[in-house]
DNA sequence: CACAAAATTGGTCATTTGACCAATTTTGGT
DNA sequence: ACCAAAATTGGTCAAATGACCAATTTTGTG
């Protein structure tokens, strides 16, 4: 999983190393994955060619950094942006509007973060890096989720973590909608639609939960 | 939105065009986009190089093609796949699981087409290729709910619209978290519950049509 | 300050890659 | 069968690209 630079880490060493990851995602900002060459990135990054490759042993080990610092920014971002509810439809409603404000304000990374997600998908030592920032999502929405229902009891772990995924893959298809084709209008009224469902699919579970009926779960149909 | 070859065409000329693109398929299906090169698509196809070049003006147009061809590809897959239905409930049921099967025997053509996508988006002449391709998803499953409302009248043409939106996302952002984690049980389970919201969230429409209310939809919290 | 480790740099290299062209073969209509 | 158009092919090319190394400069620590 670790996407090592190489030698020992001096204090400069680490800030070029940063300043290059910086300078990688403007110039992927611009092109794409596919069309950002290594010359493309030290040119963003103020650096010569070979100062990059003295701190990463592969433009590929370059790309896994970029995207594993993009899955700390957004998970951050987006912890930082959340504040406490009072139940769990109101946790629901919350963040879901944050992670929605945060993915529109930052459509351009979002794009990268799809290229390098499925970039790594293909790399066989690196398939595991995709796996580990659906977790990361998956796991930060679920922790929001558990701070609230810790108190209310709505929910358990596994419920919390059912909701997240619901929550995560809906947002994502939102976005990828946004993305194909922009409509800030019809894409607000998508994400009402999903948190009216989210909280729908969560009060289904914690019903299950005060009634533990054996057998399948509630599906209609 | 054409990413058409070059000069007239000959019944020769269009089986090779089909086979080249087939042979991209297989080669994009191993490595992905970023790593398919025209000689491994020629090869892969049992063509010459310059061949390859005869019927498409580059290799972009040749990708958008095949973006095109898997376009076609899932829309009438899907259409076939979907049979009558009783209601609106009994047809999103159906239809989600329709596409989810084919989705899932499929996996590895949609890594490719999710790559192609972005790709396409990053082409200033082939974005609205994106925004085709969700269109005629979307356009997909609208048709195949409305066939339904137009009998049973539960939803009106923009209500189909809406739910068809919400089922694609749904279901893409599961295929999401499938490919970089997979787990057929968690994202079967992971369909029900979209099953489930989908069906609260037509039969939503549904009421608002017959009672309909001046002002804001209805959601909670 | 001294000096070893860390960091940076200019320059070079072998390959890969997409494109293309002149020449040849195949196709299909008459 | 004839022949013009279509299709295919081998060979070539310039540019781009990732990698790397020897040499130099900078850092920071004793």
């Amino acid at each position: 999983m670790t996407t090592a630079g190489r030698e020992q880490v001096g204090a400069k060493g680490e800030r070029t190393r940063r300043q290059i990851i910086e300078g990688a995602l403007q110039a992927l900002g611009t092109g794409g994955v596919a069309a950002t060459t290594t010359r493309d990135i030290a040119a963003g990054a103020g650096v010569r060619l070979a100062t990059l490759h003295y701190h990463f042993d592969s433009k590929s080990a370059l790309l896994l950094a970029v995207l594993e610092h993009l899955i700390d920014e957004t998970t951050s971002a987006l912890r930082e942006e959340t504040g406490d509810t009072a139940d769990i439809a109101a946790c629901i409603r919350e963040s879901l509007h944050a992670g929605w404000r945060y993915l529109t304000l930052t459509l351009e990374l979002q794009i990268v973060q799809y290229e390098l997600t499925l970039y790594a998908l293909r790399r066989d030592d690196a398939a595991g890096l995709a796996a580990y920032q659906y977790d990361a999502y998956i796991k930060l929405y679920q922790d929001i989720l558990q701070g609230v229902a810790a108190r209310t009891g709505e929910l358990d772990a596994a419920g919390c973590a059912d909701v997240a995924r619901f929550m995560l893959a809906g947002i994502d298809g939102l976005l990828l909608q946004e993305l194909a084709k922009p409509n800030k209008a019809r894409s607000s009224r998508g994400i009402e639609a999903l948190i009216a469902a989210t909280q729908g699919f969560a009060s289904g579970l914690a019903n299950d939960r005060e009634t533990p009926k054996a057998g399948t779960r509630a599906t209609r149909g």
